[in-house]
DNA sequence: ATCCATTGCTACACCAGTGTAGTAATTCCG
DNA sequence: CGGAATTACTACACTGGTGTAGCAATGGAT
């Protein structure tokens, strides 16, 4: 009993397939899951045909990461202001807050691998994320600089501590069910950052 | 060639052996690798010597998890006061939050694991670090209802943020070489806690 | 010194994933 | 419509982990 040709697909679109079924598998079941054969299965097709889409998992995972860091950079797109407007003090953080953790709950595909893991095996992967991550304190520590000079000198301390509770935030909008309304964390570190000026 | 004979050991000695020869291996490889067989090896001893200890890798871990919930418990003991001293803003937090940033880099071993989530960090581990973190939080919850009742109202979501910046100080401290001195980053923080009071 | 109970080791059968060489089905194009 | 060219599948050898039955070394009691 011979299975089912799957249909024909370009090469484009068969990695197109693949990296799909590959988020699938480390959104339902964790990165520890994740295999060629697993991969394979979850795409209906088998082992010889991913690796003729990629060399291996590694290289496969790399491309995953790829594509979906550029998707969330585009999500990350104008979230972030060059300054803060002198008379609007929480109101601009409070809608910035508000906007990052709706695209969490809207594309969790994206955002669960990025928040809830670090890659361990490839270290060239976790190092790309940590780069973007410094990229993203950067922006936040400028952010930090235009408007709470004063109150926190140390702006790079702070923008790591401003990141790690946006981070924490996104991560509890992606437990099941969410712990808490977004607009309930946006209110109390809007509160904090309207207090330090 | 037979191998050379590894001492013999009571079961509670072995068991001792097993779970610091299990340590090691997530220490230094992660999660992902843990293995029975990964395991025997770190010690120099044969899988059925590691059967004789643990039915298999889930009791195992789960035994390594109390030791190791133990150990860090321990160390958390007495760094969270009951109440804050009202004429003492930031003090005992800056000495606190010091306090708890010496403990990790004294004993990465125990921090590590909880502190990095790791590749592959198996379903029940994770839920009792989690559970062990609500204590903490809650503990944490109190300490800012009897401070910061009035600058902030919503002392359930300010301390998931406090407990969020404290573990990622903690993180960059296990950084090779760690980022920025435990001072500085302790000073950020109770200059914020300062500033809410 | 020598038992022999205790404790560790070897060896086996089994499972799941890897990577690839060779074969078969499907398209597309003449 | 029929035969390449393309693309997917099967099958195999290999690796590394699991769990256990049975054998062998050790070392404390006699």
């Amino acid at each position: 009993m011979r299975r089912q040709y799957a249909p024909r697909l370009s090469i484009a679109d068969r990695r197109e397939q693949v990296l799909d079924a590959a988020l699938q598998v480390i959104v339902r079941d964790g990165y520890a899951k994740v295999s060629i054969e697993a991969v394979a299965r979850e795409a209906g097709i088998t082992r010889p045909v991913v690796y003729s889409a990629y060399d291996g998992l590694g290289p496969l995972l790399l491309a995953l990461l790829d594509r979906q860091q550029i998707r969330a950079i585009e999500q990350l797109e104008g979230l972030i202001p060059d300054t803060l407007s002198p008379g609007d003090p929480g109101g601009f953080a409070l809608r910035a807050i508000e906007a990052w953790m709706n695209a969490v709950v809207t594309d969790p595909m994206t955002w669960r691998p990025i928040l809830t893991q670090q890659y361990g095996t490839p270290e060239v992967v976790r190092d790309r994320i940590e780069a973007t991550r410094g990229h993203i304190r950067q922006q936040l520590s400028n952010l930090i600089f235009s408007g709470y000079a004063e109150s926190l000198p140390d702006t790079e301390v702070a923008a790591h501590m401003l990141l790690a509770v946006l981070e924490h935030f996104g991560t509890l909008l992606l437990e099941d069910p969410p712990r808490y309304e977004p607009a309930r964390m946006a209110a109390t570190l809007a509160r904090m950052l309207t207090a330090l000026r």
